[in-house]
DNA sequence: TTTTCGTATGAAATATAATTCATATGTGGT
DNA sequence: ACCACATATGAATTATATTTCATACGAAAA
């Protein structure tokens, strides 16, 4: 791995790894929305929402277009699509159906 | 995404979200060590080498086998090289090579 | 041009993760 | 059984990230 692409890497892992923003990832999945849509699905505060933004929109995970007062908010690419396709058949080798995991129990707790 | 996949998402991403981590990952890509030899390879303290071993056994992400008095991590399987790959390409596309990042620096700071 | 709505941002408070240190455990050799 | 080496672990310290709150900014409407 190149030092570039490991530096990147970390900054897109850490953008990935927090619950927030992986749930707008997951709605911006199914739909393009603007921030208050999304404080409203995941009823969050609207600046939770921003700030949690700012980093998959600088990772490229999403990109943003202005609609009037309002900024509008759509999924970028195939990354994130290929990244959770990757991972859900690494979960289905090794993560148990029962949410045990057999190493530690870290994942379900 | 379905929930338990979620869960298991921000496991992953949140151990893959770790500079010695993902230096770990590199080193055992190219063979299999024990702890004594990441240390050494890192430079990093025998604990701390360890404690961040602990996450990514949990997650497959390597796997452990005792061979004496050591101990021999090997990477697991195919999901790392896949999300490598993967966001190795992402970078391709949206990171540019001077490093400067168009949305935001933060990034290559 | 003042007001209102939608969004972004800075900074403080809070929560979470990483690192270190001391020590325990486990294995093989003497 | 004891010792030495390799690794693991718990707990305290330290570092980093998240959340909240107040407020600023930008665009459109009145």
């Amino acid at each position: 791995m190149k030092r570039k692409l490991s530096k990147a890497c970390y900054s897109f892992f850490s953008t990935l790894a927090n619950p927030t923003r992986l749930a707008i990832l997951e709605k911006l999945s199914e739909s393009d929305m603007n921030v208050k849509q999304l404080t409203q699905t995941l009823k969050q505060e609207q600046s939770m929402i921003s700030h949690n933004l700012k980093p998959l929109l600088h990772c490229r995970f999403i990109n943003s277009k202005r609609q009037g007062k309002s900024m509008i908010y759509q999924i970028n690419c195939d990354t994130v699509t290929m990244l959770f396709k990757t991972l859900d058949s690494h979960a289905q080798n090794h993560c148990p159906e029962d949410g045990n995991c057999p190493k530690t129990n870290l994942l379900t707790q």
